[in-house]
DNA sequence: GTCTATAGTCGGATAGAC
DNA sequence: GTCTATCCGACTATAGAC
């Protein structure tokens, strides 16, 4: 990607995260990335082509970012199946998303994806389709694997977002999780606050479903 | 309140929740409550003042909803205090909550609180002053009950945040938890298989406090 | 109090120089 | 490919009629 494009994205994404589609304007973003207006109409067709190639960057950024993650938990499903490994491996993927959630680089892919939620467009197709759809499905795989199927189709699904919500939450109510807790902002020993609580979480959740299991 | 007034509230709501608040115009919130824009400025002097009332209007209504289950709490913490009502109370709230975030009167609020994280402005001190705050609070104190105090204080408001974030992933990530889970929409049978699946999450994660309490 | 008319600003798109 | 200049529509705010 050439070097204008690259800045122009990046400008872009913290622009229509902040404002939305229609509060962000073509001449801050252009401004920011130290290009005249019009390059934005050169490159990317317009606003609204610029808006879906943000959606684009951001699903394969994060991507790029979860793969590995997701490609232990393939070849666990693949594998010899156990519930042991499904929790171990559930907790690799909950650690990297606390990092991921807490982190000020996704800062700005959170709020773009998180508009585009409260009103979808076409680019929520790209984000979703992209890597959380994936993500999701694994997770309420290993669900159901833990509870040795006495969790449902559906359960696990749901199951699967209230785990992933516990940790979204810092990212999407930040300001309320630093009014509650009195952090100033949130750095490393913050995450690790935050990976212990979700951990201990996960842990009491898997346990019942467990237990339930081998009634 | 004059009717005027309250059509204009709940249509701004609306349109800065969708679009936020430099997206909105006020020309259609105006033309959708069926009022010239000048009343925009009569009534609330003008875009940003009537930004402000709907904070404060949204703040208040959510207070409403939610004060008998905190006034339950309250009066709890009061009297005599054991594990078991704690846990009890616990269950009220979030119940209520998975109702208050499923149904479809929250989600003009939602998007709008939602928005207002993405970027405080002086509206977020009067959402997170009227009962967000108050909320948490009580939620945290009663998790430090639950545990015997061997949850700290900075740990038992990073769990109550993880607590409420399994609720308000459904409506904050709302389009994703329609395809994830194959969903048309959330009506009444899908917030009680959500319900199910939080109360027992909650009973997981109270256990597991209680049990190491006891140690 | 309610509405109309208008002033002044800023936005996105585009034509055309280089 | 990159940038300047310009067009036109949409916006907020406000003055003033009723």
């Amino acid at each position: 990607m050439k070097p204008t494009d690259s800045r122009l994205l990046d400008v872009a994404i913290d622009h229509f995260g902040r404002k939305g589609l229609e509060g962000a304007s073509t001449r801050a973003i252009a401004a920011d990335a130290g290009t005249p207006m019009s390059s934005i109409t050169y490159h990317f067709g317009g606003k609204s082509g610029l808006y879906l190639a943000a959606a684009e960057h951001i699903s394969a950024t994060l991507g790029e970012r979860l793969r590995p993650a997701l490609e232990r938990v393939a070849e666990i499903c693949a594998g010899g199946i156990n519930a042991g490994t499904a929790r171990a491996s559930l907790h690799t993927i909950f650690g990297r998303m606390v990092e991921i959630m807490v982190g000020d680089e996704t800062a700005a892919f959170a709020r773009f994806i998180v508009r585009e939620q409260a009103e979808p467009t076409e680019a929520f197709d790209r984000l979703y389709a992209g890597i959380m759809g994936q993500m999701l499905q694994r997770v309420a795989a290993m669900l159901r694997l833990i509870s040795a199927d006495t969790l449902g189709e559906t359960d696990s699904r749901v199951r699967a977002m209230t785990l992933v919500g516990q940790i979204l939450v810092f990212r999407v109510a930040r300001a309320t999780a630093l009014a509650a807790t009195g952090w100033n902002d949130m750095g490393e020993s913050e995450a690790a606050i935050i990976k212990h609580a979700v951990a201990d979480n996960l842990d009491a959740i898997f346990d019942r479903l467990e237990a339930r299991s081998s009634k």
